[in-house]
DNA sequence: AAAATTTGTTAGAAGACTCTAACATATTAG
DNA sequence: CTAATATGTTAGAGTCTTCTAACAAATTTT
């Protein structure tokens, strides 16, 4: 028998528009055709009539011409996803030995399983866990989120001691980068020199005296103060 | 960015295909459109272009108007798939605490995973088991599969000692209704008696002294020989 | 063997998701 | 403010998977 989705449910292609909808949302409100269409990797008037098809679902507000954005019922369904996505991630972190660089594109494909259940138990082995591995916040059942207040690195001084405890982006490829500098969430840095012409940071941290990173890298690692 | 499967990899719907083709091919070579249309719920013609698809990929045999088979690609990326479930079911069990006839449907979508280390890595975390939830073999990494010798309970006579190895099909029903005698894998069961009538069998085991069973059900429990 | 039934095939169409080419509107630069 | 650029829309088409209706071949029944 071909297992086929309730017809009430988004597709997995619905449901990959409106978590690319809502991480573009991230902190404002609005977002573009055109900005949608790149972070999907799809044509404009491709991303142009899967939105009049979201719209006629309730799941996002938009007019012609104008900029979209999620309505409440498209948000909590993007959030639910995302829940999926970020618990699947953990779990295969914490109970399967997997690396932090290798688990996004497992994840991508398996936050598409409709069992809640799965998820649910995922949650409750890992003992409910607030955030994923990347330090990015799991949506609770409901879809509400805890938004993070952690600040990037470069917004701070030398001499300054913070903690890393999330990242702006989590690309396989920045995240080999920071195995490679042995620096993971957790770890406590300290801001040893900024240079002012290009604004990278020399840090101290655990077995590391002296790492330079640039304003890029800096931007990106999420920390909180200590002490 | 939408995740979109390698092209020269089977979609979802013909790994279905394949896989139906393969449960329908155990101890016989050759398949009906109509078996296939049955099994998939899905009319003649649709199966008909989609054997012409698979058979232009090489992964069937087919002739018009003659029964068909899986060619040996076919038959190995079938039982890969039929790999995935089986590991997953069996992880779904064994490390997370579900019952065995809620795996089904779970293993129904992730199966379709393409990440071959998270299966892997399943089968590493449980110690490389043999066989599924439900007694039926796992297929190796290269598809190979160790048919298993197990009889259907309704070929042996009164007084005969057996140990229940195996299910004849797993259908969450019958699960439930094995679940309700509490009858499980391992169980071992002696033969009471006989109806000759209607072929039924009283059966004793663990705490059930005597409890009856229709042949069907009877045809459909595997068990080896026991002392 | 002819008739009835079952099984398989072809043709044509529809829905979901995608594209390119051409055109329309909005925004930005001069 | 007009011109140039960027962004958004429409039209038309293609692939994948599915369907129904009509027909053809094979098998079974009588």
């Amino acid at each position: 028998m071909l297992s086929q989705r309730r017809k009430d449910m988004a597709s997995q292609t619905e449901e990959n528009y409106l978590k690319a909808l809502y991480s573009l949302s991230v902190g404002k409100i609005e977002v573009n055709i055109s900005e949608l269409s790149a972070a999907l990797n799809v044509s404009n008037p491709t991303v142009n009539s899967m939105v009049k098809n979201l719209k006629t679902k309730g799941l996002v507000k938009y007019e012609k011409y104008k900029p979209l954005s999620l309505t409440e019922k498209g948000r909590k369904a993007a959030a639910l996803i995302v829940r999926k996505h970020r618990l699947t991630e953990m779990f295969l972190v914490e109970k399967m030995g997997f690396g932090w660089e290798e688990v996004h594109e497992i994840a991508e494909q398996l936050e598409h399983v409709s069992s809640s259940k799965l998820f649910d138990r995922m949650d409750e082995l890992m003992d409910f866990p607030l955030v994923d591995p990347h330090g990015s916040p799991i949506p609770d059942r409901n879809g509400n989120i805890s938004e993070s207040a952690y600040e990037p690195l470069s917004k701070f001084s030398v001499g300054r001691k913070v903690k890393l405890a999330a990242l702006g982006h989590s690309s396989t490829e920045f995240l080999k980068f920071l195995n490679s500098r042995e620096l993971s969430l957790g770890t406590e840095i300290e801001i040893k020199s900024i240079e002012p012409y290009d604004g990278s940071m020399v840090l101290s941290y655990q077995n590391r005296a002296s790492e330079t990173f640039t304003q890029a890298v800096c931007e990106s690692l999420l920390v909180e103060r200590v002490g």
